[in-house]
RNA sequence: CGGGGCGUGGCGCAGUCCGGUUAGCGCGCCUGGUUUGGGACCAGGAAGUCGGAGGUUCGAAUCCUCUCGCCCCGACCA
């Protein structure tokens, strides 16, 4: 392609709009323009990249079995009424104000599902991975970080159906499989991480991330032995509380001014580990007392897979005192006005020795032994980790760093196929619901974070396979040196002849400039061809990624470029 | 949804506090010329209802009210 031609329009100036390295870069090399808040255009450079990118997602899911669709963004809103997500999604989804009874989908587990309602009627209808590369909807409340978190974007979406669970486990793992080959493939650093399925059921869940400044979800991560979690399930090993000696009887002391944890460790030198704090929560309706050490934080998320329910939050200060008889900062496990189910962090199983309030405002006990005072119902895992915390797998300290959710991998089980009826007769001619996974990666994503890892100040450092020409060909002066000029056009013609993809700089401008553009947009394999060189019949081969250069022969060209593909 | 910031030729910005000739600057663009190995130079030129609506005033980019949009922090994020 000659430049000249192409739509290309690099940027000297970057607005203050712009924060993170991949956004600046993405407008400054031409790949993407703006059109509103979480909506962007691809421009023919960008979109080139896009279209390699998908090119791979497609070639690794077809190669573990996977049949591409194209389902329609517009749904009726009757499908997804079926399996509760309306309600569910809530301001998430778009909804047709023009056309009742029409949403723009989010994501595309519903009409799998129907089609699998369909026609999937027999066990021997299956093992299926279903997918596709659509784009999606989600009314984010606040787009940010240029594509990284849109209105509008395109996801590989895909959906296993099987007959049976072991079925599942095996189409799971090949895109487990699959995804690995996918981000190592685009040369992308990641970790997986062990997730939560939150509340929309299933079991098993993982995601492929990217560490980043500009990530969203933040995970631990051990770089000694490799276990990596989502801070939602994270587990660190640290000390429990324990039991000690001697257990002294329970005693009410007064604590006029102690509101936190804090005050109570500064007025009363009260050691942290024997303190337990207090939450209320109220889930689906009844109330919950749940007991933390000290400034442990409660996890809501690991709260959701114990309560096995999303419907749950903070009780409001007049609950409090209705139910516990004392307010904020001295509630506890004895003297309750109500009995209320309680449980508790299991750092703290069968703890004794502790400190909490007295449900009387002012008034805390000490010596609270939990197998002696009161019932705790359960012990669960119910803390947040801190960075710093002692690896549960090899002690070796944890980090906690923010990170990009690239993929997303999930054993659904029969949520969404019980919801629709998606159901199939057995060996046994008995009716079963399919058991499915989902699978999904976000494409601009990609895109991304490849930029976020590979990039100088010079601009963007494409490397195979997902450059979006092979070489770049620069014609200095060519207006006025008929020697460069043929140079380039027979290197260009070459280069296609052979295979590549060549963008050649034609453009009359000085060599300043294309050289510039020409680190910015980062095509791997540079040819620059000037006057002086091609009097001597050599020209200048420069690789953008080490910026070593090379003055060759002419027809050298070709056999290097090859080379620097073929490794 | 809460907090903060911004909106001025195509792009990036100044001017706004303290109202007052014809609204500036850099980049880009057009014409002509000179240049040509790291974002060239000279000369000439086109292009802005200052986000929108209403108001105050002799007079508004500037003050007031409302409104729309965009960015950042937080909340939210199957």
């Amino acid at each position: 392609m000659r430049q000249s031609e192409l739509f290309i329009p690099t940027l000297k100036e970057l607005g203050a709009d712009a924060q993170i390295p991949s956004h600046q870069l993405m407008l400054r090399a031409g790949l993407i323009r703006q059109v509103g808040a979480g909506i962007f255009s691809f421009l023919p450079l960008g979109y080139n990249v896009l279209k390699k990118i998908m090119e791979i997602l497609r070639e690794e899911i077809d190669a573990i079995g996977g049949q591409e669709f194209f389902l329609p963004a517009l749904n009726p809103i009757e499908i997804w009424e079926e399996t509760n997500r309306v309600e569910a999604m809530g301001d998430v989804m778009f909804h047709i104000k023009n056309r009742e009874g029409l949403v723009l989908a989010p994501t595309h587990e519903e009409i799998i599902t129907f089609h699998a309602r369909q026609h999937i009627k027999s066990y021997r209808d299956m093992p299926q991975i279903w997918y596709q590369i659509q784009t999606k909807f989600r009314n984010e409340p606040r787009p940010k970080s240029g594509v990284l978190r849109c209105r509008q974007f395109l996801m590989k979406d895909a959906y296993s159906l099987d007959s049976s669970w072991e079925g599942l486990d095996e189409a799971y793992n090949k895109h487990y499989e699959a995804y690995k080959k996918i981000f190592d493939r685009m040369n992308l650093k990641y970790f997986i991480v062990g997730a939560s399925s939150g509340a929309m059921g299933g079991r098993l869940s993982q995601e492929f991330m990217v560490e980043s400044e500009s990530g969203e979800d933040t995970c631990a991560v051990c770089d000694e032995c490799g276990y990596s979690a989502n801070m939602e399930i994270a587990t660190s090993n640290v000390e429990p509380s324990g039991r000690i000696e001697p257990n002294q009887p329970l005693e009410e002391f007064p604590t006029p001014n102690a509101k936190t944890i804090d005050d109570l460790i500064v007025q009363f030198d009260l050691p942290e580990e024997r303190l337990a704090k207090s939450v209320l929560y109220i889930v689906d309706s009844e109330p919950v007392m749940i007991f933390m050490r000290g400034n442990d934080e409660l996890n809501e998320s690991k709260l959701l897979s114990v309560m096995k329910t999303g419907n749950f939050r903070p009780a409001l200060p007049e609950e409090l005192s209705k139910i516990t008889g004392a307010n904020t900062g001295s509630m506890g496990p004895i003297n309750m006005k109500t009995k209320i189910r309680m449980i508790a962090d299991n750092r703290m199983k069968d703890a004794n020795g502790l400190v909490s309030g007295a449900n009387r405002d002012g008034f805390h006990y000490k010596n609270i032994d939990f197998m002696r005072d009161c019932t705790i119902d359960e012990y669960h895992d119910l803390r947040t980790i801190n960075a710093g915390e002692k690896c549960p797998n090899c002690s070796h300290p944890l980090r906690v760093v923010n990170a990009i959710e690239l993929g997303h991998i999930f054993k659904l089980g029969t949520k969404y196929s019980e919801a629709l009826g998606a159901n199939f007769l057995d060996k046994d001619g008995k009716e079963q619901p399919i058991i499915m996974g989902s699978y999904g990666i976000g494409v601009e994503r990609i895109m991304a974070c490849y930029l976020e890892q590979h990039h100088d100040n010079k601009g963007i450092i494409w490397m195979p396979p997902l450059q979006p020409f092979h070489v770049h060909i620069l014609g200095l002066n060519i207006k006025n040196t008929q020697s460069v000029s043929d140079t380039c056009e027979q290197l260009l013609n070459d280069l296609k002849k052979s295979g590549f993809e060549v963008l050649y700089d034609d453009r009359d401008d000085t060599p300043g400039v294309k050289f510039n553009d020409a680190d910015l947009i980062g095509i791997p394999v540079q040819i620059i061809v000037g006057k002086k060189n091609v009097d001597n019949g050599n020209i200048e081969l420069k690789y953008r990624a080490s910026g070593e250069r090379a003055v060759i022969k002419i027809n050298e060209a070709i056999d290097l470029v090859r080379k620097f593909y073929s490794e």
